[in-house]
DNA sequence: ATTTATACCGAAATCGTTTTCGGTAAAATC
DNA sequence: GATTTTACCGAAAACGATTTCGGTATAAAT
């Protein structure tokens, strides 16, 4: 399986290699006859430019790394499939990292891209980052990193996110509008701070409508799972404490509360409402169909990808770059759990 | 940002670029302390090799190509996880591309592949592929390939598939020793060969069980939606057809189906038997419980990658490569939407 | 006829690493 | 003391493309 080269172009043809490079990058000092013989000659041989030497020479690869904790998760594949879409249409590739909630993981995975040197890096922090110096590792290094989703204020650089606290505050407040008054509030584990601000804004809407805040009311899903969501519907039934809304931390949590109490005979959203996070395309599928506040994954991710190739276009040129921060609006999208 | 390469470090150290490499690469020429030297002062500079250079040396890149038809699916995403993951621990890493079940896009994304000069490419087909030449390409410009899930049996390549046939004569076998009799079809497009296969198997288990096979209970989703799932449901229910029994090409097919009938107050699985097909997660967790069959995802995605990898091994030492093919068993998962 | 402009072409340096192949000094052997 | 071995080191040639800078013809201008 022979190579062909430049060097192997310009000898069949008779030409010096530097012709060979200037013919097919429209040069405009060969002549047409040259260039055409040269161009022909390529397609022929099936001409692939060796990208090694080209990264080499151009001290950039065309690729971006990209870190997210699970790709096995509507919303990151939402985001991914944007990512990889966009940069594609831009003339990038995308290797994609998973640092499954590991903080460690993420910080080998960080070392591999700054290594393979992408140009251009785009993470979803894992919930157990505390120690942030391997992301300020990337800002020094001088590769241009966007945060996204799960980000920290404290590293300088663009950022996309949705305000948690205001989305979770507006699905509470929806709760409130259609008449609930004991809502309950099944949350994310304490760490991430996705999970404390969407418990922030469900403690807020309740304080600033005059609500009472019942901590016995606020249920931790450590796992986030179907059956936490079931299980804590359960409880919070048989308890017979007195509820009449659910806000969910996420529609996958939310939709195991529905199905218990499906089970249980228990009418949505007469007897309980309930609203959940994300806008999981099985929100609106199951019955009662479930409202949520949609998280706009898809968006999110082209936003990002959007903003790091602008910023690495920027660098190359030699401009300033400012970082940005964008904060993507979001919805409750009113559905047949709650009441109108 | 000056760069440190080995030429620095050299110059510093007063010795030559030779040694700086070879003593970072455990030559044995070279003299303990001159090697404690250099390594000092290389991770005290924070040394990296470029790897562009190091690309260009050894030909390789240490990456590997994937292509899916949308990674925003259960199935694939959880192959995408699996091949990223094993691909890392073995000092690979993961280009993903999706070709939106376009053919056209796919051949510019093996384009693209075969540009960046990737060490070996994973593809999945999408649906609508007749031209196998830019399949035969990659074959031919030598880079090892590995199909699997959607394939082509004409390329000379090795594969991982389930048998799609056999896993819908299991499915429909199920309904049948539950005692079903008049057993419907959701079937997929007519066109890709997974539906094809899995109608098949469906047609060939009724005929082995001498039950008749009736055309119009057989119902073609062109989208494989939910929807589709709960119209054909509703179609059927009205039609007063005589049916005790549903094969559905997918579990999300299967949902939509057992959403219209829970609504419709149809007995699930007394009134009738549903079994769907890919073990979705969401198929243990509505209610009924989903029976399905498990297509293994994660497993297909690790023994693909697994594959490739020992075939870029084999050539790189220049041993023949036998292509094989894995055929990886699938189960009925008995739940709670098909009776005893 | 001489100068100037134009149109093409190519040598060579460069990107940073890897690896082969000699070379020299010191140590070991006879 | 002469020879061989051992232990280190480095020059230089790759890998393949890009780009600068200078060159030589030919055509145009004076």
């Amino acid at each position: 399986m022979e190579q062909v080269t430049l060097k192997s172009i310009a000898s069949e043809l008779g030409i010096s290699i530097t012709t060979a490079s200037k013919a097919l990058k429209n040069y405009p000092d060969v002549s047409p006859k040259t260039r055409k013989a040269v161009i022909d000659l390529a397609r022929k041989l099936n001409y692939i430019p060796n990208s090694f030497a080209v990264n080499l020479r151009t001290k950039e690869s065309k690729v971006i790394g990209l870190i997210i904790p699970e790709i096995v998760h509507y919303f990151f594949s939402n985001v991914v499939n944007a990512i990889i879409e966009y940069a594609e249409k831009k003339g990038y590739l995308i290797i994609t990292l998973q640092s499954n909630e590991s903080d460690k993981l993420e910080e080998k995975q960080i070392e591999l891209l700054l290594n393979k040197r992408v140009d251009g890096i785009l993470i979803s922090l894992s919930n157990n980052r505390k120690d942030l110096s391997p992301i300020h590792k990337i800002v020094e290094s001088g590769t241009p990193l966007v945060l996204f989703d799960k980000i920290s204020k404290l590293i300088n650089c663009s950022k996309v996110i949705i305000n948690d606290r205001d989305a979770a505050y507006a699905a509470t407040e929806h709760l409130i509008n259609t008449g609930c008054k004991d809502i309950a509030h099944f949350r994310g584990p304490l760490n991430p701070q996705n999970s404390i601000d969407r418990f922030l804004g469900y403690k807020k809407a309740l304080e600033d409508s005059k609500l009472h805040f019942d901590k016995s009311l606020v249920y931790t899903c450590e796992k986030v799972s179907f059956e936490e969501g079931y299980n804590f519907a359960k409880e919070l039934h048989q308890s017979n404490k007195k509820v009449d809304a659910i806000f969910a931390i996420t529609d996958l949590v939310a939709i195991g509360a529905i199905t218990y109490f499906n089970e249980a005979n228990v009418k949505i959203p007469e007897d309980i409402s309930i609203i959940g996070f994300s806008n999981w395309f099985m929100a609106s599928v199951i019955s009662p169909s479930l409202s949520s506040v949609d998280q706009p994954g898809y968006e999110m991710g082209k936003k990002a990808i959007k903003l790091l190739l602008k910023e690495i276009k920027a660098i190359k040129k030699g401009k300033k770059i400012k970082h940005k921060t964008i904060v993507l609006p979001t919805n409750v999208i009113k559905r047949s759990s709650t009441r109108d």
